[in-house]
RNA sequence: GGCGGCAUAGCCAAGCGGCUAAGGCAACGGAUUGCAAAUCCGUCAUUCGUGGGUUCAAAUCCCACUGCCGCCUCCA
């Protein structure tokens, strides 16, 4: 089935094919580990990664690289506002920037672990790339895309008549409305710096240019090329990455390769919550670990993030994320209620489900990853399985189908329920006597104990069934 | 000021020129049930921000207006 992308670099939808067939290659923008990763930040790894599921789904093997932005955008200044408690921590005790990213990336890797983010081929920190980042630079001034001026290098954006073609900011449109003051070393206003220096800036390195850090651009070209190569199939990242971020990197991997630099750009929407930009002062700013310790579940979460169509604003509120959960709750009541399904024949209309409910999902998600119909899907596979009522010979069929979907939206919980210890045994026991002699009193006192320790019941028309609370 | 996006039921959200406007949450009615939970069946937008236009036909295309959101040098 061929599967269609919105492509931010044409403005258009398109066939998605990469350059060789069946292997993908795809980088994704990943976080600054400067704090703690919020709720936006993954709405953009979340889309990276049912990007890379569904691909993966589709038959396709993908090699998949996102980096951790550790080139300190850190200055004395930033120590001295003092907003970061880990920060100030670090640099009270001695330690120096370093292991404050370092500190974050950890915190960023169990975030992402905890939202069932699959591992990528690799994550490389920009630190490590730094001598890359001087090679190309290097070879930019070589070519002519760029000039030194007192120990800085610039990007001479007029040597590449192709920027402004993904962000549709035009060197022309940028030059009428300039709204920034003019770096006078720079020969042209939009032209963007490869290295820098500046005192203040906590981390150097010595170039030969001079000693100073690296522009913010150059590393996701350095890491991208590096692991995948001159021409990558697909990068993504938030909308906000378009420009200047995205344009620059474009400018400066083509100039250096001589050869396009990504066939196919993805940029997800912002989230907003409550329906305002998230920000610090409004008081409605999330991060995934706030959103976690305060109890609720990361397959809520990821549903929430996963669940408005990428290039749409969602709008995050904490209704939504309960609605999310009781989404998940019924999927995962469709697996669970398979151990108490009754003997019986096959059931043709469970089997007709799978199929169908399979083929809409599948096709759902290769129209530009539309995950609202995707949802339909499994929502219609689910109604159709309880409304036709599953016997033990459709448990494969409907488990293979279950876990199908899971393979892209990774919601469910896939661990055998375990055997009960002998003494929850003996209670289920005494409870079903006491249900038979009508003590609905001594049953219900039963049934609160098992819920106390996490046991929770359910009396069917088939018969008990229990599950642990999750 | 320039560039770009979005407005669909109480809420979330599909649909992208033509079958009765998907699906979820909530709500309500019913079945089942000792109660609870779960499940099933049914109800829930003659209408798609507002006003025009194009068309045999528009939520879907065009124009205007209103509201919201993003980018315009380091913010996903």
């Amino acid at each position: 089935m061929a599967i269609r992308l919105f492509n931010s670099y044409s403005h258009a939808l398109e066939e998605f094919h990469p350059v060789e067939p069946g292997k993908v290659r795809m980088y994704n923008c990943g976080p600054t580990v400067y704090n703690y990763a919020h709720i936006g930040n993954f709405r953009s790894f979340l889309l990276a990664d049912l990007l890379r599921r569904f691909l993966a789904f589709s038959g396709l093997e993908v090699k998949q690289v996102m980096n951790i932005t550790d080139v300190g955008h850190l200055t004395e200044d930033h120590l001295e506002a003092g907003q970061d408690k880990v920060l100030v921590e670090a640099m009270r005790t001695g330690k120096g920037p370093a292991e404050v990213a370092r500190f974050y990336e950890a915190a960023f890797i169990e975030d992402a672990r905890r939202l069932r983010l699959l591992e990528p081929f690799a994550r490389p920190r920009a630190t490590d790339f730094v001598p890359r980042m001087i090679e190309m630079i290097a070879a930019l001034l070589a070519k002519g895309y760029a000039y030194v001026v007192d120990g800085e290098v610039y990007y001479d954006v007029s040597r590449f008549p192709a920027y402004g073609r993904l962000s549709g900011n035009t060197l022309a449109s940028l030059e009428e409305n300039a709204r920034v003051a003019f770096n006078e070393k720079k020969r042209r206003q939009h032209d963007f710096a490869l290295w820098k220096r500046d005192d203040k800036h906590l981390m150097q390195w010595d170039a030969p240019w001079g000693r100073g850090f690296p522009g913010w651009h150059i590393e996701c070209s350095a890491m991208s090329t590096h692991y995948l190569g001159d021409t990558l199939d697909l990068h993504t990242g938030g909308e906000d990455n378009i420009f200047p971020h995205h344009e620059c990197e474009i400018a400066q991997s083509e100039a250096f390769t001589g050869k396009p630099f990504c066939r196919c750009w993805l940029h997800a929407r912002y989230l907003l919550v409550d329906g305002r930009k998230m920000s610090k002062s409004l008081g409605n700013f999330h991060t995934v670990r706030d959103i976690l310790e305060k109890g609720h579940a990361p397959e809520a979460l990821r549903l929430s993030l996963l669940a408005t169509h990428y290039r749409q604003n969602m709008n995050f509120t904490l209704a939504g994320l309960e609605e999310s959960r009781a989404r998940v709750a019924s999927w995962q009541r469709v697996v669970d209620n398979l151990e108490s399904a009754p003997a019986g024949p096959a059931t043709p209309r469970v089997a007709a489900a799978a199929e169908r409910s399979l083929a809409a999902f599948a096709q759902a998600l290769a129209d530009d990853l539309n995950i609202s119909a995707a949802l339909a899907a499994v929502d219609d596979f689910r109604r159709e399985t309880n409304s036709a009522g599953p016997t033990r010979s459709d448990a494969p069929l409907v488990k293979d189908t279950m876990r199908r979907f899971d393979e892209v939206l990774a919601l469910l919980s896939w661990d055998e329920k375990g055997l009960l210890d002998a003494e929850v045994e003996d209670l289920l026991r005494q409870r079903r006597e006491a249900r038979q002699a009508r003590d609905f009193q001594r049953a219900d006192a039963i049934r609160d104990r098992l819920k106390a320790a996490g046991i929770l019941l359910e009396d069917t028309p088939a018969g008990l069934r229990w599950k642990r609370a999750r």
